[in-house]
Order: structure tokens, then C-alpha cells, then sequence
DNA sequence: GATGAATGAGAATTCATTCAT
DNA sequence: GATGAATGAATTCTCATTCAT
């Protein structure tokens, strides 16, 4: 299947017809996830993309690379969510729910995310690193704005929240007697300073 | 450990050889699922143990009875320690958050209980519904009392509160940045009706 | 649960002791080998008998002891019918039938016997030994009277004739579309020499 | 057995490397069955084709699978032969007789054959069911040409007698003293309607 | 003698990972 | 670069058999 005959062109097309082959690995990836969890089986994730696995080890040599991969566009969206310029009249406990929100969404739709994150399995680690990196800073910053407006308690570690939100996540997609949210908003409201400024939770 | 000077006993020693092995067993599953998680291989267990691996299946026919077994004890004292009479001048609030840390002991002390109560791992079910059987009725009732006493939200589900907690505690032992405790303080401050009975937080 | 304070009495009940159990070994064996098979755990047998597992090796050191030992009472008899006399009237081809289905009877009635007999599993040539041995001797006698009669072709050796019948017996009791005894009936109609005295086949 | 000198067929060796190794396995799965029986430890096959475990699972994802792929090709001239045009001058009890020698043959010469398709072990299911449902109709269709031709009883199943064959061979490789085509002959002679058709029969 | 707990070899099966093509 | 066949370690589970009590 090797066209021996046109090496420049081939070339040439090489380089477009990988990154075609990386999306539709992700996009494989994230569909394979959904159904079997992030510790999938590489052949699983391989025939859901049509390719070979060597493929897959080409393109990432551990698994964690991938999942990494997978979830990264959805990582700097939630990144960036977290700083941006908030509505007028939002308050920064307002801003700082709202966030937290959007990580919530973001780990419980992800099937087994929350427990993979979570787990000492090897492999691991860098998927937790990669998300802790991009997401520390912006959870300190929110963080921060809400202690200095005197809004919650400044005496909370942003990676004990970071950690906190996501665990609370865990098993929310699959055990339909746990409500997550339900928790994490009692998290919130204990971490007000004050407690008018909590609103009526969602009761789901 | 053998009593080799007590001859007498020797006719009902078979008996006890054998519940002594069983303890044998659950001392070092324990042990094991400090370093590996509750699915160690089962033949590691029998190594720790000094066991051939068949003793293991004739205790315990499968993986969940086994960790069941190993946990047992704890799950009654922490049933038990739910339902005693409180001590003078203590408030059902105060009673909640003392049973509540208590659970949270046993789940970080035992390594990677947690995380495999809430996997959906195959197995585990039998390990979650007991431990749910024997908690819940307790948290419930600690929780209605908390509620009657005007001192919490009364629409929070013991079930929700108990996975929260749980969940809370996933790798509260394995990583030394998370502070478990900590945010079972917020969750917990976040059920009070009132800041005021909220006690100042451990920061560990 | 030692007598030991009553050395005499015990020492003599013994004997009789190990007899029972023998026989309520045999019982229990031929109960389980309907169920499971001749190749049932040596642990279901005990379990049967309500004995350990040590006793059945004690009085089988192989399981072929037990499975001859749990059969050699109707071998015996089948022995024995063979060469009682015939009645009156019978003629030596029409004893040689009658034995045949008391034969294919015993197979047949031994779930699992007629296979075993003829598998190679280590252990079962002592099994098919003794059975050879104790039937061979009857079958080349009936056989013999029937050729010298001029009922029956001469040239077929015992052995085949029993080994055949034998296997024709394999999966009668499991397979209810197959008809052994009618196979048997075709068998033997090919032994006679004369296709007027084979009398009208068992259409079961 | 690598044909170096031929780099230019390398694009499509792949391809064929697999079906080489499918053919090896097959082969070595053959040569295991006679020493082992059918039921042979997988691991066994893999190590005399010189192949890992997996590959056997690749190619042939049940037991069964493999031994119905190692007799197919066997199965399938069976079953053509059956329905071939007959010699010139042949009857249809003479057509009966060669088939059920060359089906005698086929069991014969693989060794455990006849055994593992008459034990009611799982897995076997569906290489008794491959074999019956291929050779049943050649049988019934031989059976009643001899019927119709008045040559042999019009009263017998095509499966009694398909099987009686089957089981009259188990053992036939393994026991010197047995001889089952001699058997064969007998059942044969005892199918026919008049006694001037057999012919003499073969005493091996 | 009896017991049944313990043993551990053996068999099946799954997958991450490598590497010849 | 891509492929997917091959590998084989890892794990579970089952029993026949032994042997301390």
C-alpha cells in the first residue's frame, strides 16, 4: 500500500494525513471513554478510530498522554473560563460557584475521569499533574478574589478545593442515588464566610 | 506461636489453628491493601499471609467477601460508636461531626478503600452495599436528629452525605498536598443552619 | 471427640466402624457419580457421605478403587447371570441378547461410566481392567455357545464384541435422540448367521 | 522456512505470514490432538506451533473454534463424498458401506475425536453440532437410497446410526485389541435387510 | 482412624506493548 | 509512518492430594 513511486508528494502529505490521524484518534478516544471508562482497552480505541494500534503508541506512548490529549481543548476552555472578566454586578464568590460548576460538569461527564484522576494507578500521575497545572492557578486566583472580598474563609488551600470539587465528583454519572452538585454546593456554602452570600441550592 | 507445651488442647486445636489462620488472612489483607488497594492479586495476599492461595478461596469464595471480613469489625464499632448515647452538654450537630470523623479515620487509615468502594469495578458491589447497609441507618438517624434540633438543612439526604464524606476521603492517605479533613469541615459547615454552632476547623 | 478414656471397646468397634463407613462411602459415591459423573470432586463424594476427604483416600487410595469398589457388587451379578443356566427353551443366541441389554443396562445406568471406561484419563485403566476381566471371561463363553450352535458367525473376538457394545452405550443416557440399545440390537443381528433367529428389534 | 530471497513479495507478506501461522496452528493443534486428546491445555498447542497463547485466542477465539477449523477441510470431503456420484454398478447399500468407512477413518485417525464429541463437556456443543449438522443429511440421504432400494431396514434414524459409527470408534487408535471397523461391519450386516449383501467382512 | 484445612500445580483468559512487514 | 499479529506476563480460580491435629 506503500506508493513507492511519488516520495514528494507523499511526503508532503504525510504531515497533514498524521494530524488527520491525531483528531480522529482523540475524537475515537473520547467516544471510547464514554462508554468504557478512561482505562479502556488501546484495541477498543484503536478499531473506534480504524487504525492499527501501533498507531496509538506513535502518536502517545503512555495512555495517560492520550487521555491528557483527549480532555486538553475542554482543560484550557475550563482554564480560561476561570479568567475571564466576569459579569457585571457577579460578585467573586458568584464567579468562583460558577467556575467550580463548570469543573464539575466537565468531570462528571467525563465517564470514570473523576475515579482515574483519583486513583494511584500507574499512568496516571501525569494526567493529574497536567490538570492540576492548568487548573491550580486559575482556582487560586478565584480563590484569592473571594477571600479578599471577604467572602469566604482565607484560610483554604486551592488544591485541597481543586481535589475536594473532584472527588465530590466521583461516581456522580453512575450511581443515580448520588448527587454530586448537592454536595459540592454544601462544600461552597461552607467555605462562605458569611452565609447570606450562599444562594438557595440546587436541589436538582 | 505454636504452643507446643500444651499437649491437652491438642484435640480441639484444629479449630483453632484454622480461626487462627483466618485472622492470619484478614491481618495481612489488610496489610496488603495498604500498599496495593483492596484489589491486590489475590496471590500476594496468600504470600503476606504465608498461605497457599486455595486457603485464601476457602475463607473467603470471592474478593469482596474477603475485604468485607477485613473491614468488619471496624464497620460495627463505627455502627455502634453512631448509636451511643452522647456525651452531657453535646449537641446533635456536635455528635454528627464526632461519628463523621470517625468514618473519615476509618475510610483514609484503610489505603485505598475509598477509591474502591466508589470504582465500579465488579466485586465491589457486596463491599459497598454493606457498608452503606450499616452506615446509612446511622447517618440517617444522627442526621434527622441534627435536622429536629434546627441545627441543619433538613433536604440533605443521609446517603449523599455519606457518599460526600467518602468521597472526600479518596486519597486523603496517598497524597500528603490533600487535606481530607479539611474539606469534610467545610462540607459539614456547609449542612449547619447556623455559622455560629460551627466549631473553628482542624487545619490538621 | 476421642474416647480416650475407653481404649478396649473403641478398638473393637473400629473394625465394624470402618466397614459402615466403607459402605456408606460406596452409597454416597454411586449417588453423587448419577448427578456429577464418575469424575466428580473427590470433595462432593465426601461431602455425600458426610465423611472427610481423608477417609475416602484412606479406604481408595485412587479414585478407580472407589469407582470399581462402587461397582463391583453389580459386576458381580452381571458376572454371575451370564453363566447361570439358561431357561428352558432359550437358545445360547437368545442368552447371549438377554445378557447383552443386562450389560448395556449397567452402562447405560452409570451416568458417565461408559465414558470414562473408554477415555484414556490416567486413573481409569484399573476401572476398565477389572471390568475386563471379570466380563471377558462371560462374554467369551456365551459367544463361544452361540457359534458352536451355528447362531452366530465365528470369527469375532470377546473382546470387540464388548468394547463394542461398550461404546454404543457412550452418550445413551445423555442424549435423548440417541437410541443405544436399537444400535445394539443392529449389532448383534450382524453377529447372527442366520438373520431368522434375530427377532423383532426394540424400537424403544 | 523465511524465503529471504524474495524482498519484493514484502508488502503482501504480512497477509500471508498470519495465514501461514493460522496454518501452523492448525497443524501443530492437529499433532497435540493425537498425543492429547482435543481437550489438550492450550498452552500446549501454542508451545508445539511455537506460538504465544494469544495468538491462538486471536485466531480462534473458542477451543471449539479451533477444533472445528482443524477437521473442516476433512469435514467438508466427507460430506462431498457422501453425495458424489456412485461408482458405476454400485448399490446404494455398497455407497453406505465406503462412506461409513471413510467416516470411520476420519474419526480413527483423530486421535480423542470420537471421545470429545460424545462427552458432555462444555465447549463441545458446537463442534458435535458442526459435525452433525454436515454429515447428518449425507447419512440420511445414503440411508434412504438403501431403504428405497429394499436393501436394508427402512426403521433407523440417520443420527442413531451416524452416532453409533461415532461412538463404535472411540478408542479404536488407542486400543490395539479393539477393532472397530470389524464392529462397524457388524452393525452394518445387522442393517441389512437380507444377509446376501454384505459382503465378507474385512478382519482388519 | 478420621478429619478437613492447607497446598500448589494447572488451566483459561486478557491486554499492554513490541516489532516485522 | 502505519499496521495489526504476536507475545507473554499477570491474574483468577479449581481440585487432587497431603498431613497436622
Amino acid at each position: 500500500m506503500t506508493t513507492a513511486g511519488t516520495p514528494g508528494k507523499a511526503a508532503r502529505r504525510k504531515r497533514s494525513d498524521a494530524r488527520r490521524n491525531e483528531q480522529a484518534l482523540l475524537d475515537a478516544a473520547a467516544a471510547v471513554f464514554v462508554h468504557a471508562g478512561v482505562d479502556a482497552p488501546v484495541r477498543d480505541i484503536a478499531t473506534e478510530a480504524g487504525v492499527g494500534m501501533g498507531t496509538i503508541y506513535r502518536h502517545f506512548p503512555t495512555r495517560a498522554d492520550l487521555v491528557v490529549a483527549v480532555y486538553r481543548h475542554q482543560l484550557d476552555a475550563l482554564a480560561a473560563a476561570g479568567t475571564a472578566v466576569p459579569q457585571a454586578g457577579e460578585s467573586p464568590y458568584d464567579t468562583l460557584r460558577l467556575w467550580v460548576a463548570r469543573f464539575a460538569d466537565f468531570l462528571v461527564t467525563k465517564h470514570g475521569l473523576a475515579g482515574a484522576l483519583h486513583s494511584d494507578q500507574a499512568g496516571f500521575e501525569s494526567l493529574h499533574a497536567e490538570l492540576i497545572g492548568r487548573l491550580l492557578p486559575v482556582c487560586e486566583q478565584l480563590l484569592a478574589a473571594c477571600a479578599a472580598a471577604g467572602q469566604t474563609r482565607d484560610d483554604i488551600q486551592p488544591y485541597d478545593l481543586l481535589r475536594g470539587i473532584g472527588n465530590l465528583c466521583v461516581g456522580a454519572e453512575t450511581d443515580p442515588n448520588y448527587n454530586a452538585r448537592l454536595m459540592i454546593d454544601l462544600l461552597l456554602a461552607g467555605l462562605a464566610r458569611d452565609r447570606s452570600v450562599t444562594p438557595a441550592t440546587s436541589t436538582e
